[in-house]
DNA sequence: TTACTTGCAAACGTTTTGCACGATT
DNA sequence: AATCGTGCAAAACGTTTGCAAGTAA
C-alpha cells in the first residue's frame, strides 16, 4: 500500500524530467503523506527537506504528477485544492471526517448500477467518481 | 423535476431574509438552468434581469442557498466552483461532457458496498458522494 | 554545452470584507 | 423607523506567467 518515491522520480524520469532537488522534495513530501495536501502544505513539508524550494515549483510538480497519474485530487465539500497519491487500477477514496486519514479501496463493480441510470436518463457513462467519508478506525 | 423559485423565494423568507431584486434574480437564474454555473455565470444571468446585480450579492446569495440546501457544488476535474439546483431527497448527479447538461438520479442501494468498505477498512461511514460523468442522449 | 528547471516578482482571476447608501419589513 | 441587504471599492487569496540565473544531463 505505500508508495515508493524512487517509482515516481523514475516515471517522471522516463517522461524526460530532470531530477531536482526541488521534485525530490515535493515527492517525498507527497508519497509519505497519508492525508491529503493542499499545495501550501505540500510546500511547508517540502521545505523542510529543501528550503530553497518555491513555491511555483510545487505548483509545477504538482501539475506534473497529476498528468502523469501518480497524485490525484480529493474533493472536499468547499473545493477540490488538495492531493493525495494515487492508486493503481481502479480505486475509489474513503477519508475520515476528523482526522483527514486517507484510504484507498479496490472499486468495486458498479456496472448494474450504470446499466440502471444510463436507461433512466438516456446517457452513455463515461466515468465515475466515488468519495465516502466517515471516521476511521482510531477516530470513532 | 423542475425547479419553483416561489419555493425557494418562501425557504428563503422563512429563514428570515428579506426577499429583494438580487435575490429574486439570483433565484431565477439559477432555478431555471439545466446546466452547473460558475458564479460569475450566475451574474450574467442574472444582471439580464436585474442589471443594477453586483457579483458581491451573487456570492451572497448562493452562499445562502448552499447552506439552506437549495443548491449543491458540481464537483470537476479541474474544481468545484459551479452551482445546481439541488434535488430532494438522495440524489446523485450525471453531467454531460460534452454539453455540460445536468441530470439527478435517484439514489440507489449502495449499502452492501459500504459494509464490504467498512469491514475492508475498518471505516464507519457516514456519507457518500457520486457523481458520474458521460453523454447524454442529444449528444451521443 | 545545451536545454530544462528554478525562484523571484508581478500579473491575474476569484472570493471576501468594510462601508455608506438604499430597500424591505 | 429599524434593520437588513446592496453595490462599490479595495483587500485578500490562490494560482499562473515572464524572466534571468542556475543546474542536470
Amino acid at each position: 500500500m505505500s508508495i515508493n518515491k524512487d517509482d515516481w522520480l523514475s516515471t517522471l524520469q522516463v517522461d524526460g524530467c530532470r531530477l531536482t532537488s526541488a521534485r525530490r522534495a515535493v515527492v517525498e513530501a507527497l508519497a509519505e503523506s497519508t492525508h491529503a495536501l493542499t499545495p501550501v502544505e505540500v510546500f511547508y513539508a517540502a521545505r523542510s527537506r529543501y528550503p530553497v524550494l518555491g513555491l511555483v515549483s510545487v505548483y509545477r510538480t504538482l501539475e506534473k504528477l497529476e498528468e502523469l497519474g501518480l497524485v490525484q485530487r480529493v474533493h472536499h465539500s468547499k473545493g477540490c485544492q488538495a492531493f493525495l497519491p494515487a492508486g493503481q487500477g481502479h480505486q475509489h477514496l474513503i477519508l475520515c471526517s476528523r482526522c483527514g486519514k486517507a484510504v484507498l479501496f479496490e472499486g468495486e463493480d458498479l456496472a448494474a448500477l450504470f446499466q440502471t441510470v444510463a436507461h433512466q436518463t438516456g446517457f452513455e457513462i463515461k466515468e465515475h467518481w466515488l468519495q465516502l467519508y466517515g471516521l476511521c478506525a482510531d477516530c470513532k
